[in-house]
DNA sequence: GGCCAGGACACCA
DNA sequence: TGGTGTCATGGC
């Protein structure tokens, strides 16, 4: 229904760069990723944080915390006992991999997602999270602000995640760098013009949308 | 004081 | 496969 190299261009005009995922290493990535989990990015930042100050986000102390020493760490993120195992476990998975992304990415190949999804604590989103900025693969990652910007594109089932993961997938033009792009610009996007749906007509988005669908009626 | 924010999971039919 | 309840903090 949209071309999604024209939405990527069209985005990156008006935004430039975004600079996803804001992170000093994959470590940061995975940890902020399930720490963000239904949650602000401002609070998972505090949890970021005194992870770091306490670990260094580095694998041995953070698996050798008791579940009580991490919870207190990332008590202002929320979900706090869900979140301690879901680390306890992604980190541990990634410790038994041996922590060197490229090579577990050629050794599992096609099951990696399957892989992810089976880790507690990772769903749907979280694992095409890893796959796009932890194991560097192009891969379309429909979170909320996504499934909100392809509704206002038209789209009819936006409801789930897989409703939208099942109808769109990115081009083969676009290579892991593109795909990290494209989604954190959305997410930008989604933070200005898509909190509130009437925002959206007035962004450059929706008006570009308006002149294209004008002048296909020509 | 209610609502929301870059979800996931258990349980149920 | 789909629907619902639960998990929890901080900002507005």
């Amino acid at each position: 229904m949209v071309d999604l190299s024209w939405l990527y261009q069209t985005l990156r005009k008006n935004m430039g760069p975004s600079g996803w995922w804001p992170a000093d290493s994959k470590q940061e990535i995975i940890l902020g990723a399930i720490l963000v989990q239904n949650t602000n990015w401002q609070n998972a930042a505090v949890s970021l944080k005194a992870l770091k100050k306490a670990t260094n986000y580095d694998a041995k102390q953070i698996l050798a915390l008791s579940n009580d020493q991490l919870i207190d760490l990332i008590r202002p993120s929320g979900f706090y006992k869900n979140k301690s195992k879901a680390i306890q476990s992604v980190y541990g998975w990634f410790e038994k991999q041996g922590w060197n992304y490229h090579q577990v990415r050629n050794k599992i190949g096609k099951d990696l997602r399957k892989e992810l999804l089976d880790l507690h604590g990772v769903g749907q989103e979280t694992a095409d999270v890893f796959l796009v900025y932890v194991f560097d693969l192009p891969e379309f990652i429909a979170d909320s602000y996504t499934r909100r910007l392809f509704k206002q594109l038209g789209y009819k089932k936006t409801k789930t995640y897989r409703d939208l993961k099942f109808q769109v997938s990115l081009p083969d033009s676009f290579d892991y760098k593109d795909a990290q792009d494209f989604h954190g610009l959305i997410d930008n996007f989604g933070k200005v013009y898509l909190r509130d749906p009437a925002k959206f007509a007035g962004s450059f988005l929706g008006r570009e949308i308006a002149l294209r669908n004008g002048r296909k009626r020509l």
